[in-house]
DNA sequence: TCGAATTTGTGCGTATGTATC
DNA sequence: GGATACATACGCACAAATTCG
């Protein structure tokens, strides 16, 4: 049985005090060199130890000064939940009741559909769509990217073929949709979990690998069965949770 | 303004020739002493470069063997959804469905209520439960964790209070509350993206920080809205997709 | 079977740049 | 502004694991 390597113990060591409570968040924490006298090694050791505790966002190293035990902090985390009928940005409403301000940058353009966005919207690949690009922001940080299809078959007609112009911006998709009378109802997600690729790690000011939820969400025109819009969603795997139910109302039970 | 530090060219040398596909996966990359030939520096120098990507998920290391860039499995995605009256395990139904065999293994003990756990079952800290811990396989290769909390108060008194043992085992919670008179409904779940910890990579056989999909899932009384089940479950994020809602039925539009 | 060559894993000492007082 | 403490990066030496003839 081999031995694990002494920088491992003196990592484990150290993550046992911290996570115990003995040591607490924003206490500083021995010098390498301190570090490397405590377990009769050298300062790389100890040094190699706290790299460990880093890379698990343990602790946090600042050059010339330290290592510092970091906050547990669950910072306040975003909350996604479907709004059956909202009339206003779920996204700025969903920030608002937790106390931020939600903002959005969009882009739209006319496309066609590559196979995988056909299938989702059940058009034929090369059919014209609407393509909307979103960053959305809470308190001016980047936090959610999202890409939104629909097929111009379904709403070219109207005046909310742009999502985001008009007397109806920014009022989500199944707002808008209402307006041209189609009732879509609950969409469907497929929710995942992995890690970011450069470019969304660029957009969201995080590190590529880094993980984030991912959605594929697809309305669905309740009447006929035709889908009306499917979108990638990204979020910061640290700032999102997607709850989806409900909590039932009554709760008339004895504790 | 500062260089990168040599180690950090290297690496982004070699990510941007994964990225791009020059390397495969599979494909042998250069030992470090040969690393640091190809960029004259120290072999210790073309080591930490490695250290870096395999952090990141993108370059696995074999002791005495070398470095080898990691395949992008993407392999079939298991789909979770919820499946409102089953009466055989969901797990496995869900697994069948998707041409593969899914079994589990499963530990049962009585336990106080930490805090979260009893703010989630709407009971009081310190009170008695039955946590049971799951691993599930497919095709014997470990792809889920879950750890179930049930409150003594609802099934003490039944047959039912060990989820996994008698004629009531291994068919899901909402079949087994059924047998009690219990009607729960769709549970409520929170869908967060992190990284793996330590223990849960090991038994899952990840890296750490690899993305995984977690789900706080509550089942409540339909009745009475008292919670009755609650959950915590640990999926790969590479092998897992869940689904929230479901595709209308009729499909009498045209394409 | 065995041993030599190759390769990664680990520890150490030192030089350098940074933060703090 | 200077002195000291500190984290970071690098080159080197040895141990452990693997591969191959």
């Amino acid at each position: 049985m081999a031995d694990p390597a002494p920088y491992l113990v003196i990592a484990e060591d150290l993550r046992g005090r911290i996570v115990g409570g003995e040591l607490e968040p924003g206490d500083r924490l021995p010098s390498v060199a301190e570090l490397g006298r405590q377990y009769g090694v050298s300062p790389s050791v100890g040094a190699r130890a706290y790299s460990v505790l880093v890379q698990e966002g343990l602790v946090i190293s600042r050059h010339g000064a330290g290592h510092y035990v970091r906050g547990q902090e669950t910072p306040e985390l975003l909350v996604r939940r479907h709004r059956p009928r909202s009339e206003d940005s779920p996204f700025a409403q969903g920030a608002a009741e937790q106390g931020a301000v939600g903002t959005w940058r969009h882009e739209s353009a006319t496309a066609v559909a590559d196979a995988q966005v056909a299938d989702r919207l059940s058009i034929r690949e090369g059919d014209p769509v609407m393509r909307t690009e979103y960053v959305y922001l809470v308190d001016d940080s980047p936090v959610q990217l999202a890409t939104s299809w629909e097929p111009i078959a379904v709403t070219g007609q109207s005046m909310i073929v742009l999502p985001e112009a008009g007397p109806y911006a920014g009022i989500g998709v199944a707002a808008r949709m209402r307006v041209i009378g189609i009732d879509v109802g609950e969409p469907v997600e497929r929710v995942r979990a992995r890690g970011a690729t450069r470019a969304e790690a660029q957009a969201l000011g995080i590190t590529p690998a880094a993980p984030v939820l991912f959605i594929e969400r697809t309305y669905y025109d309740q009447a006929t069965g035709r889908p009306v819009e499917t979108a990638d969603i990204t979020m910061r795997g640290d700032r999102w949770v997607a709850v989806y139910g409900q909590v039932p109302e009554g709760r008339d039970f004895q504790v």
